[in-house]
RNA sequence: GGGAAGAUACCGAAGCGGUCAAACGGGGCAGACUGUAAAUCUGUUGGCUCAGCCUUCGUAGGUUCGAAUCCUGCUCUUCCCA
């Protein structure tokens, strides 16, 4: 996998580039929209494309190993086949299950044991066998299986999960070598640098990522319940240590500020669920700032959604329209509200890159940013 | 014409002498949501000068220290018989 470097800020770690894979370039700073069991809710896979401007999905591997199974997968001859995304597919490792799933796993050297959410069985995952099951769903890039550290971890903990997710991570790697890919094209895998809020963790995993020369790095266990101002100062600490020519991904995050912040610090790819869940619950993100479209203040206001939105639906569909159908619980609404949503966060991203180029990303980041946080 | 049952807050529906401004649903209003166990979850929903007070359980009276709850008249609704 290449990634090239565009272009560079003066003022500011953001950068503009391009990342090549077997389904397609990728043009950073990109976010990723959320397909976790194959499927990015609400929106079908035309709209992503065209409507969205989406240029790569994510999916995730404990969902798609417990439904529809493997076996499916493979016999479908992988996840682009099954689900007909031909764009770049990555996959999380399930490690951010094994967190959010917390009373219902149990962790040990060997890997996380875990019950099901949909029947309760109980499964085992382990660094070997989620590289074989992100070798089967075959998307271009895997992450590593990691310890996703809750926010609120303390230093001991910390630690000792970081050194989990190391050791987890040098076992990913050396599956990962030792096979290959099922369907013809070449797969990428991401470490994910761990370490809680601590810097001097965070330093230690940054290093300890780059003994592999990997094709990209992740940052995980930000988002999670520590303060924003935390996650910034953790992003600053990694990315300086990462090397300049690599992908950064970080993971989970998040808000249009959230990601306007972290573009400037360096970052290079984003995933997170707010754009399709807080859609489907009546929030909206525009160019003017947040609505929550269910507030009886939008029932007769017949403007457009997002008049400087760049999805087809933002200007054809009202505000009342939207509302209506949110209130109403028509599966349309959340549809509409998704779908403008991702097109919001893409079109952030790409300005942002636009903006880079241009030479002006700090003075617009900021403008941006005081609109973003305005409830309208 | 005769008989029976019933009328509770925005709607439906509990309550059947004090602990009732009144359970529970729905609806309304508002909030949360960050590598998706989420088309989910939470709060609130008579008024006010708000640890208290005022007005509310069809309506007008009555019994009682005390009534949404008991009694009487009236109005309306539903069902059954003619």
């Amino acid at each position: 996998m290449k990634f090239e470097i565009n272009s560079t800020t003066s003022e500011s770690r953001a950068r503009a580039g391009k990342l090549e894979t077997a389904h397609g370039d990728i043009l950073t700073p990109i976010f990723m929209p959320v397909g976790t069991a194959g499927s990015v809710k609400g929106i079908h896979f035309d709209d992503l494309k065209k409507d969205v401007k989406a240029q790569i999905i994510l999916g995730n591997t404990y969902h798609l190993y417990l439904r529809p199974g493997i076996e499916v997968i493979e016999e479908a001859g992988g996840l682009h086949k099954f689900n007909s995304w031909d764009g770049p597919i990555l996959t999380d490792s399930g490690g951010f299950q094994v967190f959010s799933l917390g009373d219902i796993r149990k962790l040990s050297e060997e890997g996380a044991r875990f019950q099901s959410h949909i029947d309760g069985s109980y499964h085992m995952f382990t660094p070997e066998n989620v590289m074989d099951i992100q070798r089967s769903i075959g998307a271009d890039i895997i992450m590593a299986f990691d310890e996703c550290t809750p926010g609120d971890a303390d230093f001991n903990y910390a630690k000792k999960s970081l050194e989990l997710t190391q050791r987890w991570l040098d076992r990913c790697f050396e599956r990962f070598i030792s096979t290959s890919p099922k369907y013809g094209f070449k797969q990428s895998l991401f470490p994910i640098i761990q370490g809680s809020g601590f810097p001097e963790l965070r330093k230690l995993a940054t290093e300890h990522v780059k003994t592999y020369d990997a094709d990209g790095y992740a940052i995980g266990g930000l988002s999670v319940g520590e303060p924003e101002d935390v996650m910034y100062n953790m992003i600053d600490v990694v990315t300086a240590g990462l090397p300049l020519n690599k992908p950064r991904y970080l993971m989970g995050v998040g808000t249009p500020v959230n990601i306007l912040e972290a573009i400037d610090r360096g970052i290079d790819m984003f995933d997170c669920v707010m754009p399709t869940r807080n859609g489907r619950n009546g929030m909206l993100f525009t160019s003017e700032g947040i609505i929550n479209i269910r507030n009886k203040k939008w029932q007769k206001d017949f403007s457009p959604i997002d008049k400087n939105g760049v999805s087809n639906l933002d200007i054809r569909h009202t505000k009342a329209y939207l509302r209506h159908l949110i209130i109403s619980n028509e599966m349309l609404g959340a549809q509409i509200a998704s779908q403008h949503n991702l097109a919001f966060y893409l079109w952030l991203v790409t300005e942002a890159r636009n903006r880079i180029i241009e030479g002006d990303f700090k003075q617009w980041k900021n403008e941006m940013v005081k609109k973003l946080i305005q409830r309208l």
